[in-house]
DNA sequence: TTGCATGATTCCTG
DNA sequence: CAGGAATCATGCAA
């Protein structure tokens, strides 16, 4: 019966119902919008919900087929009656045996079923774990961002949505990047310097702005908000620089 | 095949 | 909940 359970987790067997606590679930952790992986998740969805469809359906065709033709038999049998003698124990026997072949048909659908979801889980949510490098274009814009706000690597949600846009990725994935480019930075700074003196050359021009408005902005920086962090990032950076 | 670069995930903190 | 830090897993050049 491990095929019932496994069949109703997956939400083919059991009521109807969205969003599973499975591994589906976690792709919206830190910093992610969930409408990001919508698409892929609908998707999903779609394909799983036809699963479940055609798994029903086929599974009340058994049952019918079953029925049918145990009712047939039993005709069979209430003929054959009349030229000997049946006892029900021999009519019950026979049921007993259709059932048995029915409810293997019955096993080996949901094990087909059971493999179709695996095979759509390792295809779709699987696939989240695997990396695949953004295009050029996408690293450009997000690099010349990166670096023409050094004193301020901190994207706003609409700069954000304005980077995923430009460079043809998610504004979770500009999240990511960002995380990882800011603590890549940090951690040694002697490795993007070369890299670092491109992109400034390349736009040396709304830094002045930046640190304006961080000054605005960092006048008083509350402990508790994204401002104090920020402040601390540029000072980390200024200790890192002297050394 | 190996080592590093890099995108994603997880855990933790304030 | 956003971000930092550590870690995982893959891509890719050497």
């Amino acid at each position: 019966m491990r095929l019932d359970n496994m069949l109703l987790a997956e939400g083919v067997s059991g009521p109807e119902k969205r969003g599973r606590g499975g591994p589906a679930a976690i792709a919206a952790t830190s910093g992610g919008c969930p409408n990001d992986n919508s698409i892929e998740h609908s998707d999903y969805r779609a394909k799983l919900s036809q699963i479940r469809q055609i798994y029903h359906s086929e599974l009340e065709k058994y049952e019918q087929a079953c029925s049918e033709f145990t009712t047939h038999v039993m005709n069979l049998l209430r003929e054959q009656s009349r030229t000997r003698p049946i006892s029900p124990k021999e009519i019950e026997r026979m049921v007993n045996i259709i059932h048995g072949k029915f409810s293997t048909i019955q096993m080996q659908l949901k094990q087909s079923t059971c493999e179709a979801v695996m095979i759509l889980r390792s295809r779709f949510l699987d696939a989240r774990r695997k990396r695949r490098n953004f295009s050029k274009q996408a690293t450009e814009v997000l690099n010349e961002y990166f670096y023409s706000h050094l004193s301020n690597p901190y994207p706003s949600e609409e700069a954000k949505e304005e980077l995923a846009k430009k460079g043809g990725i998610t504004v979770s994935q500009v999240s990511n990047w960002f995380g990882n480019k800011r603590i890549r930075y940090k951690k040694n700074m002697g490795k993007f310097q070369e890299e670092a003196n491109i992109y400034a050359a390349k736009t040396a021009v709304d830094a002045t702005n930046v640190v304006a408005q961080g000054n605005q902005a960092s006048s008083p920086p509350t402990p508790n908000s994204g401002e104090y962090r920020k402040a601390v990032f540029k000072m980390e950076l200024v200790f890192s620089a002297t050394e």
